[in-house]
RNA sequence: GUGGCCGUAGCUCAUCAGGUAGAGCACCGGAUUGUGGCUCCGGAGGUGGUGGGUUCGAGACCCAUCGGCCACCCCA
């Protein structure tokens, strides 16, 4: 029989990997809540058009990534291929705008991309959303928190930030257009996707990787001459809070994001550790978003970070917050009766004692077999039971970490509090 | 989706003008029979990703396919 395999690009996350998540996960909970965020909870499939509408027909994302099927009564879902787009959904069915809304989400999004190292088709997205204010402290607040998530994780010195403004929508509009002609009098010496975004998205080729396209756009019309008042305030503001809070960052006049939906504020936090994928977590402002989906008009910023990526940062620093021994005390038993007895006494001993990792050995054989997965669960104490310990209603405790500890018989009915003691 | 590299025991890898596979770690057992960690000894475990082809004979050559990685692309 042949085997089945997981699906191309959608991966099982094993342990002991998965304390390292659940170690992330943790940190972000918690640090998130220090900011007055609230979890929001999604689904994973939605409208077809819910994407389209919001990421924008003309994406990679929405042209050729999402995993789209028609469910038994036609109508045409996909598997999410990021969150915000969700998110301003459940914020306009529920009437939740224009009030402040401080949120935040995590899960699995699907997008059909070739899979590479920090690239999957089901990978995971820690978003943050911010509605309702249209300040430039807000967006300066999701850097900063951000900026501590990755001083928590110990990632600072791998991470930097980049950032951008992108305008309001007319200014965008006419950098496009001065782009749009500056480029086409040039488009010889494009590459053939430049071309291509030419028509379609044209402020796409600003951040090309063609290092011919590169250089030719060192001189292109820059979008920061373009900005209107109000959007030029608002960046010169977000600086003016970064600064004096100390955040570097570069500002990058090539920076674009892939979704269309952003204007003004834009950033990346980047890294050179993971190859090609080296965008850990972007995000920017969106104004228009919520209007756009029929609630009221909303003012609206957040960002996304890719677990994945964090994770793989993670394993690279080979500190090990996840090295936590599996147990702290070890039953062991020959016999029977023996086994039963021990059984009996670790749920005893659970019932008494609150935070510590009792493990029984089912699994039999010889003392010498168990005490070798003893020491190999970490635990620091061993607890024997047999024949001899069942007749006279003891226990044997073993300490296995000490240096001179010897091992000793305790009544059966003071164990607990014997463990106890010395876990104390 | 495009191009390239790769795919041998659970893991990390080796071998070889092409003649039907080995090591370390892990696992199991033993070193006087109720006791771990160190050491020594032994054992189990691979239809060599899968399917075709070339050949007297292929894990080694060719093709396809699946999967991983790198770059492009894309983005988190």
């Amino acid at each position: 029989m042949k085997t089945i395999r997981s699906i191309r690009g959608m991966n099982d996350i094993l342990p002991p990997e998965t304390s390292l998540w659940q170690y992330l996960e943790k940190q972000v909970a918690s640090l998130l809540a220090e900011y007055g965020y609230r979890e929001i909870r999604l689904p994973v499939i939605e409208h077809t058009e819910l994407f389209q509408n919001s990421i924008g027909e003309s994406t990679d994302i929405v042209e050729k990534e999402m995993y789209s099927f028609s469910d038994r009564n036609g109508d045409s879902l996909t598997l999410r291929p990021e969150g915000t787009a969700s998110c301003v959904r459940a914020l306009c069915q529920h009437h939740l705008a224009p009030a402040l809304q401080k949120l935040w989400y995590q899960g699995p999004m699907f997008r059909h991309e070739r899979p590479q190292h920090g690239r999957q088709r089901q990978f995971h997205q820690l978003g943050v959303e911010v509605f309702g204010v249209a300040s430039a402290e807000v967006d300066a607040e999701l850097l900063l928190l951000s900026a501590r998530l990755w001083r928590r994780l110990g990632l600072e010195k791998r991470i930097q930030l980049q950032l951008n403004s992108l305008g309001d929508g007319e200014s965008r509009q006419h950098y496009r257009e001065a782009l749009v002609s500056w480029l086409s009098a040039r488009e010889a010496a494009l590459d053939d996707d430049s071309r291509r975004r030419l028509r379609n998205n044209p402020l796409r080729i600003l951040d090309s990787k063609n290092p011919q396209t590169q250089s030719l756009l060192e001189d292109a019309p820059v979008m920061a001459d373009f900005l209107n008042e109000e959007a030029a305030a608002h960046f010169d503001r977000l600086r003016e809070i970064l600064d004096a809070n100390g955040l570097v960052y570069t500002v990058n006049h090539r920076l674009v994001r892939g979704l269309d939906y952003y204007n003004r504020t834009v950033f990346e936090w980047v890294t050179e550790a993971l190859g090609a994928q080296g965008t850990v977590c972007g995000g920017g402002r969106y104004d228009t978003l919520v209007q756009q989906f029929g609630g009221k008009a909303t003012p609206a910023a957040g960002f996304a970070a890719g677990l994945e990526r964090l994770v793989l940062l993670l394993q690279q620093l080979q500190q090990s917050p996840l090295e936590e021994p599996l147990a702290d005390v070890y039953f062991t038993a020959v016999g029977d009766a023996a086994r039963v007895c021990a059984i009996t006494l670790a749920e005893a001993v659970r019932d008494q004692l609150d935070g510590y990792n009792i493990l029984v050995n089912c699994e039999g054989g010889s003392f010498k077999s168990q005490l070798k997965k003893a020491d190999k669960s970490g635990a620091r104490l061993a607890v024997i039971i047999g024949e001899r310990e069942v007749a006279a209603r003891s226990a044997g405790i073993k300490p296995l970490r000490g240096e001179s500890a010897e091992q000793f018989s305790v009544a059966q009915s003071e164990l607990a509090a014997r463990l106890q003691g010395l876990l104390a």
